[in-house]
DNA sequence: ATTCATACGTACCGATCGGTAACATGTCAA
DNA sequence: TTGACATGTTACCGATCGGTACGTATGAAT
């Protein structure tokens, strides 16, 4: 099982003195707080998983909500570079970049296995406002409605905080009746409906 | 502390025979599932705040699983009660019908402590699709998806299926972003957009 | 008064929860 | 060779998890 380990003590580390242990815990509690959710996994599994033991984790992370909220920040980076790719894509057209953006979301959201937005689920998983894991969270959706709302005003919509919201409310449907629904689920129609909410508020 | 009680023995049970201890079980488990999650809630505070023991919810539920499943089933009768009194309300109008019915779902949206929708919180909880739970959630949203498109079919959409898709994710967002934004959030809009929508799609 | 069914409580189970004290090991500079 | 430091491990903590074996109180019928 674990008899072929790559660990290869010649290979430095690439930022000097980063520790191994930690960034394979992340690597593992990402994969396994996004598939079945923060509360539902242990810290046992994921050093388990990972191939370490508990200490080395609570040496790198304060407490399981603080790697909790890790693994959203690791999320919310990534989640802005999809977002900035499709809107790379479209330079100057918030309408398309907008349409690209959900096409992908579409599709992804369709796919078996598919379990919506990692910050959106942890926010359902803890309603209490100061967890860890739900400021980072609610900054990530406050920091979505203001480029949505910019974006609508950049389209010249009558009222681009409306149309904004709109399209951040059909975006977390899409999260949601993706893992809801599975293939064949509503959220195939979201960019479909986000450019016909679009052209009827322009 | 318990010095108080209203247990009268003169009152019979209405239905005859129901035990007394499982309708209160219920009605704590429906409070705090609803307010802070299923998983967040252990059987021992279910049963402490109901002023009864452990086996008293066993002999009634044969596992917290299906004491969730149960909350949700009360979740969906009353779900659709609500949604069947804003139908009623435009008798042979579908387009009023979604409206009233998501004014208000916009107007408690943005109320303090507001938590969305039981039913896609407890499918974000358990992804496991066989889960007690998850099984009525499903079936209550796919209940909810087949009845947005008939009426969007009613109201003579040119895609009525699409159409209403996209009423049902419009509405997911409502839910989701009640709880993430609070007051002053997206889903104060949702009747708004929903709307637009429907009127670009006839 | 006895019987029986029903509803409820006391006390406990093993497993797992998040978290930690104490100690071992490997790597580096001096 | 030595000492400092970061990272690793073993073994454990009290609390809480979901769940249960078994005894007790009560009321209606006999």
């Amino acid at each position: 099982m674990s008899g072929d380990n790559n660990i290869d003590p010649r290979i430095k580390d690439a930022n000097g003195s980063a520790p191994r242990a930690a960034d394979r815990i992340l690597d593992v509690a990402r994969d396994l707080f996004y598939r079945n959710g923060i509360r539902a996994i242990g810290v046992d599994e994921i050093v388990r998983k990972a191939g370490v033991t508990k200490p080395s984790l609570y040496r790198s992370f304060s407490s399981k909500d603080e790697l909790a909220a890790s693994y959203l920040r690791v999320y919310d980076k990534e989640f802005w570079e999809r977002f900035d790719a499709a809107v790379a894509q479209h330079p100057g057209n918030p309408r398309a970049q907008i349409g690209a953006f959900l096409t992908r979301v579409g599709k992804r959201a369709v796919k078996p296995g598919y379990r919506g937005c990692g910050m959106t689920n942890a926010a359902v998983e803890y309603p209490e406002k100061e967890h860890p894991a739900r400021l980072v969270s609610e900054e990530n959706k406050q920091e979505l409605r203001r480029r949505l709302r910019a974006m609508a005003a950049e389209m010249g919509a009558k009222r681009p905080d409306v149309l904004g919201d709109g399209l951040l409310l059909l975006i977390e449907g899409a999260y949601i009746s993706g893992q809801l629904f599975g293939p064949g689920g509503p959220a195939a129609a979201v960019a479909e409906n986000a450019d016909r909410l679009i052209e009827a508020s322009l």
